[in-house]
DNA sequence: GGGTCGGCTGGGAGATTTTCCCGATCTTGC
DNA sequence: GCAAGATCGGGAAAATCTCCCAGCCGACCC
């Protein structure tokens, strides 16, 4: 049996059975561990390294991103396939960024998934459709979310500041003063086109630059 | 065959794929249609009403909770059970108040949504165990979500606020002074111990105040 | 009826923040 | 060296926030 090994993790048990009937309905693979959390599957992998590792990435506990990343520290070589409802592409980027081979979202078809299978396994990489247009779109309309035309220092403050942090926190926080806190805070939000604070965090949520899942409101 | 029927909807494919193997290995049961969207769900249960709706409430399009208005609204007496991710508290009010007989989360094990589906289909009401402890923390903790201990005139304030809009948008929309929305603004700050506005729109996120999902920033 | 209580609506005034303009410094590339 | 651009912060006027106050209205209870 040349079966490829696959390592399933979601933290839906409903959702696990769903992905394993529709890979194991497709001949050459093999789901030989299943995993309910980030950390179950790091633990999984060190055990058995499957030939493929399934992740979704919003789980409680440790996210997916940070299982993706503890899982290529111990194995450069892991196959990692995003499977998740989130089609943001900021979402997708991280994803990448983490050390994933492809990122497919829960809306696209079933074959989606598993051409993208095929792909990564044979040693490519692949987004689904959705994702690829998003791409696409922000390459050909420019539509580079907003917060591309900030500085890296803008975006930095801009994170703290939707974070709910205030003008002191962020001077403290960055050994800075406060008039230059406000004033990027003003540039920001006129470079942004946001009148408002709300908007402001709006846009930082938007663009993925917060995480907003967990009271992580300091 | 004195099965109930049931109507799947859930946008994903793959996870009802999952569900139906679920249900279906369940005696008693037997899924007569799906539906990928809310929409699709109500013209599917005009043609066929089933026993049993079993819906998600994030969709794209017209959202689940529109959804389930829409069904009880040409059928008083149906049944319907929500199965989604979203684990806050404010969500499954919000279903119960749209309509829903039943809120099961897809973190709960499989039993979990088998036994609200008996639980539903005997005329009864079910929660899964981690809204039902939900609940009793707010009952017993007094966590009210915070914004609970806000007037209706606060929270209607906050909420637009939170949105994104300006005193003077918000002024105008109410029909009332800036001053007086400035007040509000202050007050609900206060009350909330948001030292910030960014923390402002958290709160709101968090207590299910905003929808965040598409770019509903007016 | 009279009374109290709480929510809604706004004024006033001082403190605070925002905004806009400015200059200094430092790196980067040519 | 020099121009360009990002970073950092001052100054001052404008706008906003905060806190205190008061009138109004409906609910509720003697």
């Amino acid at each position: 049996m040349g079966d490829r090994t696959v390592l399933l993790v979601d933290d839906h048990p409903v959702v696990r059975a769903g992905y394993r009937r529709l890979i194991e309905m497709q001949p050459g693979y093999c789901v030989i561990a299943e995993a309910d959390s980030a950390s179950a599957a790091y633990l999984a992998y060190r055990r058995a390294p499957a030939d493929l590792v399934i992740i979704d990435l919003t789980m409680p506990g440790t996210s997916g991103l940070e299982g993706i990343r503890r899982i290529k520290a111990v194995d450069r070589k892991a196959r990692i396939l995003v499977f998740t409802m989130h089609d943001g592409l900021s979402y997708a980027l991280k994803a990448f960024e983490a050390g994933a081979s492809g990122y497919v979202t829960k809306s696209s078809p079933p074959e989606a998934l598993i051409s993208a299978m095929e792909q990564i396994c044979h040693g490519g990489k692949a987004v689904s459709d959705d994702i690829a247009r998003e791409i696409a779109a922000e390459r050909l309309l420019g539509r580079r979310s907003a917060v591309e035309g900030l500085g890296p220092r803008e975006v930095e403050i801009l994170k703290l500041i939707a974070s709910g942090m205030t003008t002191e926190e962020i001077a403290d926080a960055l050994s800075l003063s406060q008039k230059t806190i406000q004033n990027y805070h003003s540039a920001i939000k006129a470079k942004l086109d946001a009148r408002t604070d709300a908007r402001l965090v709006r846009i930082a949520i938007d663009a993925g630059l917060i995480d907003l899942s967990p009271a992580d409101v300091a």
